[in-house]
DNA sequence: ACTCGGGTAGGACAAATGTCACGGCCGACC
DNA sequence: GGTCGGCCGTGACATTTGTCCTACCCGAGT
């Protein structure tokens, strides 16, 4: 019989964070605010939206570097599916085309993984009064950014070729002529105004654009 | 006037790490522990052992990728400079390469952040009884996966290499001909069994040889 | 003294990569 | 209907990359 000697709990959070150690501190730490409490944790970005469906949380915590799932992309089937779940991005790596592709997603906030513990309690109550959260630097380097400038395919073959695969491993591996594949980098390296693939598929993960 | 009501607090920790929202999770739970207090907290290398020096912890834990010196090498510096602090190494990759190097630098344990937050506290505990503490399964890797076979040049040009430079670059960051970069990296490329320098630097990354 | 491994370098060659000009197909937009 | 951009492809070409062989210097070990 809870005899309600505790606060009210009245915030509900899912977390999703690949990182046993970073998602159990938060955990612990966001259990200790007097209003919060986390009511499911996940470790794969393909678990999320059925947690969140069976928890109701009123918050999700998202890392974007998941396995199975990106959380961006977890954020929009959160806004279908589950459409009174507001989403917080929290990141290791404040990329101008992270940010874009978050609010695209409906994400009601974006924080990075620098930056004290205070901050987060902080933003999760800021998001819940509707209020949109995000760093202005960050921001502004976002929009002087410009938009991702690669076309679908070109990402596509960008991301095949990261790991060092060759031209032929790409092709097979995308379906594609290997005559097609050089074209698409070509135009990859030349839009990201670098000198060869790998210099491309850095700069194109910089700008997150991956 | 202290008047004793709190525990005595008898281990003093140094806490490296360079994320923000880690490093500071990590040091409210530690801090949450009846006999540990957290006494320096570092987020760049260089500062680790001049902070070692002023604070006189009983252990340190350190990440591995830091800004300006690596955790390792830190490691090694204090085992010199401050001989009876006890070094844990917290990382995020549980690279062979890593946990071998851990050991050369005279680390007491290794730590991944993946596991639970609980492990933690634990090691800490444990390695100041002296005991050495590493995941079996990763000693085991690591002893499996032998020695560093590649040469302290190669390493040189790998490291050069691995942001997209050309040959070119490379020679002339490092003082070198053409030629002799290409024969590096050609014998890079055989002992790693890959087949270009991407999965060359992909692979001696993966092993912690870099 | 001799060998051996590492660091450095040159040259020659084959393979992979990057560039460019060209073409066809489609869907969206005016 | 026409235009435009994205997708897919070919072929030719210059450049870069990777391989192999040779060679010299030096320090450590036998």
């Amino acid at each position: 019989m809870p005899r309600d000697h505790r606060p009210a709990k009245s915030v509900r959070v899912l977390l999703a964070e690949d990182q046993g150690m970073m998602r159990g501190a938060l955990a612990l730490l966001l259990g200790m605010e007097e209003d919060m409490e986390v009511v499911a944790q996940v470790s794969a970005g393909d678990a999320i939206v059925d947690a969140a469906l069976v928890h109701r949380p009123d918050v999700a915590l998202l890392d974007i570097e998941l396995p199975g799932m990106s959380g961006l992309d977890a954020a929009a089937e959160l806004r279908e599916q589950a459409p009174d779940c507001r989403v917080l991005i929290l990141t290791t790596f404040g990329r101008p085309g992270y940010l874009r592709r978050a609010m695209e997603a409906g994400a009601a906030g974006f924080l990075v993984k620098d930056g004290p513990v205070e901050e987060l309690a902080a933003a999760i109550r800021r998001v819940l009064t509707g209020e949109t959260v995000v760093d202005p630097a960050l921001a502004a380097a976002a929009l002087s950014a410009g938009p991702n400038p690669l076309t679908a395919r070109e990402c596509d073959v960008l991301k095949a070729s990261a790991d060092g695969a060759t031209v032929a491993d790409v092709a097979s591996r995308l379906h594609l002529s290997e005559s097609t594949v050089r074209n698409y980098l070509s135009s990859a390296i030349g839009k990201t105004g670098t000198r060869n693939r790998t210099e491309a598929v850095r700069e194109a993960r910089q700008q997150g654009w991956l």
